[in-house]
DNA sequence: CAGACAAATGGTAGCGCTACCATGAAGGGC
DNA sequence: GCCCTTCATGGTAGCGCTACCATTTGTCTG
């Protein structure tokens, strides 16, 4: 065993002491900090703190209050004059408008509600990337959740995002609970689901097929001359299955399905499951010559256990992947790969819910983002 | 070259057309919206949109609106009997408290702010992935921002943020402008820096020293026997250059330090570029016999070169990377790495936040989560 | 030049909630 | 019994902003 190593610090240390009931927690933190117990605060004159108001700003420029409100929102509908009185105001007071108070008075947060099953997935980090980059610039906020794969935690979180009336919501996948989809449907604004095409978008929808991109990668493998092609899958979600279900179309258009040859495991997916389900998968099926992973972290698990037990690839087994992260390119020998367009899934899916606000949905409510067969050493023999 | 494949759709397709100005876009947005333009909403009959306020609830159980919010936020000062009608009219009428009214009246909302510089970086995404974990079932929402390393970008969403009276602050690194360590300083919540380890934290600190990090690292290879020990690194945050001087201090103290063994790139870090690098620095020094890298898609990189260049690991080179993600283990020959503790660095920073939230700062302000030095394969020569 | 109409600005009245203070009732010490 | 707390509840007055409806001025039509 070499993963030994040596520790610089008692890992003992590392626990949290926390309490279980973070709402007494907060509670008594709520209480603490009113009577001004703990935080770094300022003493504040008036009760919201001392900063400028659009009051001040409005006295300052010797204009109303309203005038500084749309001078700030729609530039358009206030004189070239005052506009600039008031933009010197503002500047000179530091003045940022406070978005709670806005959303109050509107009825409408600038929040954009994103919803993931993962955050350290680089899948849906790569979504929630373009989210973010598309909406930088913007006075959108954005608020995240992370559903853990679990539809009551999505009905939960929804539940609390809609409390806030967002601007918009982006939910990952199409396989929403019904009472989710109740919530979506009566969100009082833009849906958009993503990684996914579907037949009934609760609203607008952008990804791909999955089933296409299992189906694909199959068939990829059969043409290379691969027979005993494998199925090896982690976290069986709903698009895990879909490209099983893909795998199994192909497989059994070439008249070569067999149960025996899909391994797969709840388990949260990671490049040493790759390894352990190719044993697996070499155990019940010692002939098998190719698989297709799930994923590439699983496809990486398996080259390198095929390097471990000293399998040719691609000559005694060829692997195909999904996604196409960087280190496929980069692997030796390269691996073969579904590439997917996550960065601009999530940009496509602001762009669609920021047009759908300002009233223009777009006439093609589901877009299709396709995916890119990446053909590499690992396939070709 | 086998990255040809095939396109499944015209990638011109994959446009955004989108304007620059997104500002006038959500102006025009928001206007739409208001004359009920595209949304998917239900007629309204009072201006807030026909939700249960607090005082329906009140109304329906007898009782006053602020007792409902005492009922609500703190329990223990309702009688049962009160609590127990409350809950009812609650559950019965569905009622949700508006987060923003909420934020309004108290001048503080229920928000983590978490600024981080990268979002795929799954370095961060661990640590983040802590923070929610530990918010999950607290009050509190949680505000990210994505400084892209960029100094300017933070004070930017520093600002933002503020405006929005955070209940605390999280940020990566010590490393703020002064501009940034200014508006942390006045923000009026707990501040948690995290990554790192410095004499003088805005508020609170909780991360681990890269110097020692590096320099456990470099003195383990120098252990293992190496003598021409690269140092490889991209996207010299810095983190990055603090491990850096800890390699060097190492290499120094050894009186085997060159600064041709330093290869580095601004460049985003990638498993492709820990390949292009490590065949930089072999140009360079073709006697290199070990090599530190930056973190573990350096590292996996370097170690694909290996086996593309059949260079023998760890027999001719040695290689050690940092933060031992998953793969790191799973690969052949195994990589050694410096285990670092993000997802508790996440963890801790909330349970601190919260203590002094509560009024009691932890006296210890500054928290070392230390590392772990992971020997494997790719060391064991 | 009246009448109509748009453009530019302002006043008022909330949005839904909580801080603050007031009230009344129930205990507790001398 | 008195005063002094403490506890449970409620009323009132905003928090900072924007929707809605004036009001004023200028411009255009016939």
């Amino acid at each position: 065993m070499l993963d030994n190593g040596w520790c610089m610090r008692d890992p003992k240390q590392i626990e949290l002491g926390l309490g279980d009931d973070w709402n007494a927690d907060f509670r008594f933190a709520a209480k603490c900090w009113r009577r001004g117990g703990g935080a770094v605060t300022k003493p504040r004159s008036r009760r919201g703190g001392g900063r400028p108001t659009i009051a001040d700003v409005a006295r300052k420029a010797g204009v109303g209050a309203i005038t500084v409100s749309r001078a700030l929102r729609e530039p358009g509908r206030v004189s070239e004059d005052l506009r600039r009185q008031i933009q010197a105001a503002v500047d000179e007071l530091g003045y940022v408008p406070d978005p709670n108070a806005r959303a109050l008075a509107s009825a409408r947060a600038e929040v954009f509600g994103v919803l993931v099953p993962s955050l350290t997935n680089n899948v849906f980090a790569e979504v929630v990337r373009g989210i973010y980059d598309s909406l930088s610039d913007s006075p959108f906020r954005i608020q995240m959740g992370n559903t853990h794969y679990s539809g009551l935690e999505e009905e939960r979180l929804l539940q609390v995002f809609g409390s806030q009336r967002p601007a918009a919501l982006i939910v990952a996948g199409i396989d929403q609970t019904p009472v989710s989809r109740k919530l979506l449907e009566n969100a009082g604004c833009p849906v958009v689901q993503v990684m996914e095409t579907g037949p009934d978008p609760v609203d607008m929808l952008v990804g791909f097929s999955h089933l296409d991109g299992g189906r694909t990668a199959t068939e990829h493998l059969l043409e290379a001359g691969y027979r005993k092609i494998g199925f090896i899958g982690a976290r069986m979600d709903p698009r895990s299955q879909r490209r099983l279900a893909g795998y199994r179309a192909a497989m059994e258009k070439a008249g070569l399905f067999d149960p025996r040859l899909v391994t797969t495991t709840p388990l949260l997916s990671s490049v040493t499951l790759g390894r352990e389900l190719l044993r697996d998968a070499l155990a019940k099926m010692p002939s098998l010559d190719g698989v297709f992973c799930n994923n590439d972290d699983i496809a990486l698990g398996v080259l390198f256990e095929c390097h471990r037990a000293a399998i040719d690839v691609p000559k005694t087994i060829g692997i195909v992947g999904f996604n196409d992260l960087d280190m496929m390119q980069a692997a030796f020998p390269s691996i073969t790969s579904i590439r997917t367009h996550r960065y601009e899934t999530g940009r496509r899916a602001v762009a669609m819910a920021l047009a759908a606000i300002a009233g223009n949905r777009p006439e093609q409510r589901t877009v299709d983002l396709g995916f890119e067969l990446i053909r590499r050493e690992s396939t070709a023999r």
